[in-house]
DNA sequence: ATCACTTACGGGTGACGTAAAAATC
DNA sequence: GATTTTTACGTCACCCGTAAGTGAT
């Protein structure tokens, strides 16, 4: 059977054109690259390259080939990636959410009932956590939405609502609720790593710019010591009552700022998503 | 990257169940694929196996990366297979057929057309054909009905009755036409070959005995000495009047005895197909 | 004793690098 | 002269086989 090296080299070189950039990339010599080529056609049994004197190009069937080969390639590598994620899926609880809000509560949850082996947890696109889930990336992920797949368990959770931290002074603060209308314009001091809450106050407050803070705890520093205002929400004001620090907190009244979020898993393990709902 | 001969042995252990039956099969020594699973586990990264002291069997990562690996090899091998295929399709013209019928007429058209490239003729199934299309190993497939398929090109090619070959002494033989009903019981000589017709006459007279002639001249001279009717269609008569030899042909009244051909080919060898079409 | 797997050691294939030649721009 | 491919040759990695050892049936 073909080697996996020539395909590697053969792929190389349909990305890079020529013998020379492509060995380059591959941190080989050319004449190597030059012989994988010779070898390939000769296991094939098949013309692969059109040569003149200094110059060599796939013909159809070599890139037929080089085409074929990526999909192999693809292929092993998907296969190395979801071997090492379904090896650690045994050892570890890793949990991929949407945002940072469901993951305040239910990470002492998981680390409390999984005790004895490692959790970790990610803030990613909706679409890399179903990705995600399927290749044994996550154990469970956190959408802001039920999801109906062959093989995929998903339970509705809990709910999150979006309000304004503002100081005594901002016209909100006497407010009952405010809309992303209302203050669209203003600027707001923000988490940086809120997922697909940004996404939802870009877009309704397009007008507004948004101070991003890699560092969750300058946000609370920084309110501290600014008139600007920023997000909480119903959990974050639960689990960090630190937070609330002398601000007023609106909730804002558009639908969009309130979301139940639900807690989806493989078929596979739906045992431990039983266990961790049990223990709510 | 993982080499693919790991793979070729990983597959092998999965599918034998232990080191020394795998390697029997793979034709190397025991020790030799100890230690490539070793080596699987080390380039993964992984445990594959449980091992008692004499005894090894794969855990549920490695029956997922067994899994894998038959899917990695499935490709390489379809790569080679459609790379070659590819490669004498561009050297040579391929045509299936689902029956021998229009193959008698069509093929001294293409080989006039095609002059000096070589050309080959093969009778299959429905699904094989399109398969075969589909990778390559058929330049050209002749189907007993139309298809619509995305990058398939499908032109009307041309029809064929089936006719009943008989003695004069037959009592069929002073008919204008006769049924599959009418002639159900009887026995046949037949050529073995002629592809979905043997499914029809099969299906429509399922108490007669059919006769099979693996040679086509066979059946000729076999009519010649014997009073048992055989099948004949407008095409074969046309091509080999010698076929008459002083039998009547009577047509067959049902629908499924006339059909209309259809030539198949890729969008890519269109071009081909209209070539082919207008030297008619 | 036989079977199944592992460890240890030696051998040969072959993938790679270096050097140099040939050809094109 | 710079670039690209091919040829030639030497080297080293590594894959395999043989032989020996351990443990289980």
């Amino acid at each position: 059977m073909i080697d996996i090296y020539l395909l590697e080299h053969l792929q190389a070189f349909y990305k890079y054109g020529t013998l020379s950039a492509a060995a380059q990339h591959l941190n080989i010599a050319q004449p190597s690259l030059s012989r994988s080529m010779k070898k390939l056609e000769e296991s094939l049994g098949v013309t692969l390259f059109e040569r003149q004197k200094n110059r060599i190009v796939l013909n159809e069937t070599g890139k037929l080939a080089a085409e074929y080969a990526r999909r192999v390639l693809e292929n092993v590598i998907e296969m190395e990636h979801s071997v090492r994620a379904f090896d650690r899926s045994i050892h570890t609880v890793s949990i991929g959410s949407c945002c940072p809000g469901p993951l305040m509560d239910i990470l002492p949850k998981v680390t409390g009932l999984f005790h004895g082996i490692s959790v970790s947890s990610v803030i990613d696109t909706q679409e890399n956590l179903l990705k995600g889930l399927k290749d044994y990336t996550y154990t469970f992920i956190i959408l802001p939405n039920p999801v109906d797949l062959e093989g995929i368990v998903c339970k509705k959770y809990r709910e999150e609502q979006l309000l304004l931290s503002v100081t005594p002074f901002h016209p909100a603060a006497s407010c009952k609720e405010v809309s992303f209308a209302e203050v669209n314009g203003q600027n707001f001091i923000m988490y940086a790593h809120v997922g697909f809450w940004e996404d939802i106050v870009r877009s309704r407050m397009p007008d507004s710019k948004f101070f991003l803070q890699e560092d969750f705890d300058a946000v609370g520093e920084l309110a501290r010591f600014s008139e600007l205002p920023h997000f909480v929400s119903d959990i974050t004001l639960n689990v960090m009552p630190s937070r609330r620090n002398g601000r007023i907190n609106v909730p804002f009244s558009d639908p969009e700022s309130h979301v139940w979020y639900y807690l989806v898993c493989l078929e596979q393990n739906k045992g431990k998503l039983r266990a961790l709902i049990q223990s709510f």
